[in-house]
DNA sequence: GTCTATAACCGGATAGAC
DNA sequence: GTCTATCCGGTTATAGAC
């Protein structure tokens, strides 16, 4: 049920426009208003040679995360490579993903809702995604890694995938955004992103000793879960 | 695009019948696998006729959960009746809900992704579900309100609706949980809500005041812009 | 005006010939 | 690897029945 690899150069071609055209398509009429009849077509090839390639409309939708997380990681390589700051480069960091993901605001509200499906192949928590949400787990561990913040270790473990979390948690948030220039949204990740380091500043309060334990042991536990 | 009231004896008959149809099918196949012929044909109604009452299948889910609600208050009744301590009350209610939805498990998935598409008319922070989420509010409104802990104005303002998301959360949880007897949701449930009271107490320390007015500013600007 | 039914449309997915 | 033909199910159009 993967992603068919092609194995000739013909098929190579094939693939490619069919890919290209869906990335085109779902940007200019959105998800749902996209037919495979109307992908092939733009493509050039059969509906049947579609579903050679993409075993379901839904796998087209991970190649567009795949996409969309390069063209993130281009546009945030500098800043990471500069910055040492941990705010500065966990603003920096989401504020990208927003900036990047503009183009297809319109059409992420019904592939959130795909993907969303715990029976989905795509569902983010799920097998076939692993690949690339660790990936972006990978990413945010750079995030904390490269910074001049110093985390205890216990913290340290988990903090790559809550930022993931609180990534995907962002992201929904923006999807509902309609303010211009999507602003709502950029000012929640400042705070967001301040509030965040603040709390890790103040993790090492006697008094939170306890709960942050005990918050501790949940994500790793709820984590291990699944 | 409402859901249509029947104006006569024989209308009020066939709504039921369609209603009582689909919950069962739902239970029985799971959303997907039920399909609005098999409803219309257990209803002992025609296909069309079904649209005539609900225009379309999404918005059987709707009454699905509002009947779900219905059997979690009829739950939490006595409970919130008795109970005084706010842990004792919230971890209750909380437990009810995931109780209460265990005989639709294996269609929550399919459910939930239907509804969390932002373009569904039933998407939780959209208009057609007010009513029902509202009521959810509410309740826990009163879970809080009915309980003899102390909790400061501008906490308590924002609460239900923060208790609100997080049952939200907790539902999307169990719907991954394949544990025995779903002790691993219940688990999570008695940790999260201990560390929730826990929290709420510790929100009155003079380090934690800035951080605590600026994430109720966050929650009230974030819920304003829906 | 309210309800019911039949027939058709549309798009995702599949079968199977070449 | 590519195609055509077909299935299947949500939805709609519309005509008639109470």
């Amino acid at each position: 049920m993967a992603i068919a690899t092609p194995k000739t150069r013909r098929g190579e071609t094939s693939r490619a426009a069919i890919l290209g055209a869906a990335l085109d398509l779902f940007q200019e009429r959105g998800y749902e208003a996209t037919t495979m009849r109307a992908i092939a077509d733009r493509a050039g090839v059969s509906l049947g040679s579609s579903y050679h390639y993409f075993p379901s409309k839904e796998h087209l939708v991970l190649e567009f995360y795949r996409h969309t997380h390069e063209l993130h990681l281009a546009a945030i390589a500098p800043l990471l490579g500069r910055e040492k700051d941990l705010a500065v480069r966990l603003r920096g960091t989401i504020r990208a993903v927003v900036v990047t993901c503009e183009p297809f605001h319109a059409v992420a509200g019904s592939i959130f809702s795909t993907v969303a499906n715990p029976a989905s192949p795509l569902n983010p928590f799920g097998g076939a995604a692993k690949p690339l949400r660790d990936e972006v787990v990978a990413l945010y561990d750079e995030v904390v890694r490269g910074s001049d913040a110093r985390i205890a270790s216990d913290i340290s473990e988990m903090l790559p995938l809550t930022l993931w979390l609180y990534q995907m948690a962002i992201l929904y948030f923006w999807i509902f955004d309609r303010s211009p220039g999507r602003l709502r949204t950029l000012e929640v990740i400042d705070e967001t992103t301040d509030l965040i380091v603040k709390l890790l500043g103040l993790a090492n309060l006697p008094v939170l000793r306890g709960s942050r334990k005990r918050l501790l042991g949940l994500i790793k536990s709820v984590v291990a879960s699944t």
